[in-house]
DNA sequence: CCGCAAATAT
DNA sequence: TATATTTGCG
């Protein structure tokens, strides 16, 4: 019996990336105006994949082309020594459509808290650890506060009662605070002992070429386009509303959460499980890249 | 700069 | 409407 390694991805031993290896993930966080801003070529007309310009209205983008990542980290007139801090203040004073944290991006986050420890875990070094273009301190504040809302929450919830539903943190959290379609019936599991059981690599079927070409992603051979369906609530739209499977911490009425139907999705069949004329379906594509 | 609370946008 | 993300304050 040697010591084999463990292929549990529970472990909380997070591998930290290096800037270098974990590139592939960049997240194009460049968006077209930010690009026109630098004057850089735009790599798409339309919003740049994980961010959502305030243009939802128009998801229509043909293509994603998603090269050519603007470097707007090192600018052409070079001032090597001068600006440490200042850099491209046009790139931080441009107005930035809604973040979109994509699982693989909260992902990163959380693999750099884990190795930062919660004690280390502040913004400006997750920041720096995750080493997103694009991504500003206030993004990972911000995400940092519901994420640790998120981890009180449920650390309250596991202390009484039943086996907890499922690794925690680990699951959910990667599943983003809770906003991905895919739902697998051991998700809702109760792990005995230390035994838990993770369940991320079922998700990653051919699964795009839904609506226009996305040629251009052919560049990134590894990563693999997503299309995350969301339909906005319709107060009409019972039946399949969001199916969060995490605890919502509403100040308002506190009631309200609806369960939807555990939306069995095979894993052949997705984002079109649900169809509604009436609703909107906002086409989030992240890119996979080598992490999970 | 960090954390929290409120505001705003989607 | 609720949720997500942003913005302001201590």
């Amino acid at each position: 019996m040697i010591e084999e390694e463990e292929p549990n991805w529970l472990t909380r031993r997070e591998e930290l990336p290096r800037p270098e290896e974990l590139m592939p993930l960049y997240q194009s966080l460049i968006t077209p105006d930010l690009a026109l801003a630098f004057d850089i070529l735009t790599p798409n007309p339309s919003a740049a994949p994980g961010l959502n310009a305030h243009d939802t209205a128009a998801n229509h983008h043909p293509a994603q082309a998603l090269l050519g990542v603007p470097d707007f980290e090192s600018p052409n007139h070079s001032s090597p020594a001068g600006s440490g801090s200042g850099g491209n203040e046009l790139a931080r004073t441009l107005k930035r459509p809604r973040l979109v944290w994509t699982p693989q991006l909260h992902k990163r986050f959380v693999d750099a808290v884990a190795h930062l420890g919660i004690k280390n875990a502040v913004p400006k070094t997750i920041m720096q650890l995750m080493s997103v273009d694009g991504l500003t301190r206030e993004n990972v504040a911000s995400h940092l506060q519901k994420y640790r809302l998120y981890l009180k929450r449920m650390q309250g919830l596991s202390s009484a009662g039943p086996p907890c539903p499922m690794s925690a943190a680990d699951a959910a959290t990667e599943q983003l605070f809770a906003s991905t379609p895919i739902h697998n019936p051991f998700l809702a599991r109760g792990a005995s002992g230390t035994g838990q059981e993770s369940f991320m690599q079922f998700m990653a079927p051919p699964l795009l070429q839904h609506h226009q070409h996305i040629a251009a992603a052919a560049s990134l051979a590894q990563q693999r386009f997503y299309h995350q369906t969301q339909h906005f609530g319709s107060p009409m739209a019972t039946g399949v509303g969001y199916d969060y499977g995490f605890p919502t911490m509403t100040g308002g009425s506190g009631l309200g959460m609806r369960h939807s139907s555990p939306l069995a999705v095979p894993p052949n069949s997705y984002g079109e499980g649900i169809d509604s004329g009436s609703r909107r379906r906002v086409l989030t594509l992240f890119p996979s890249g080598s992490e999970d």
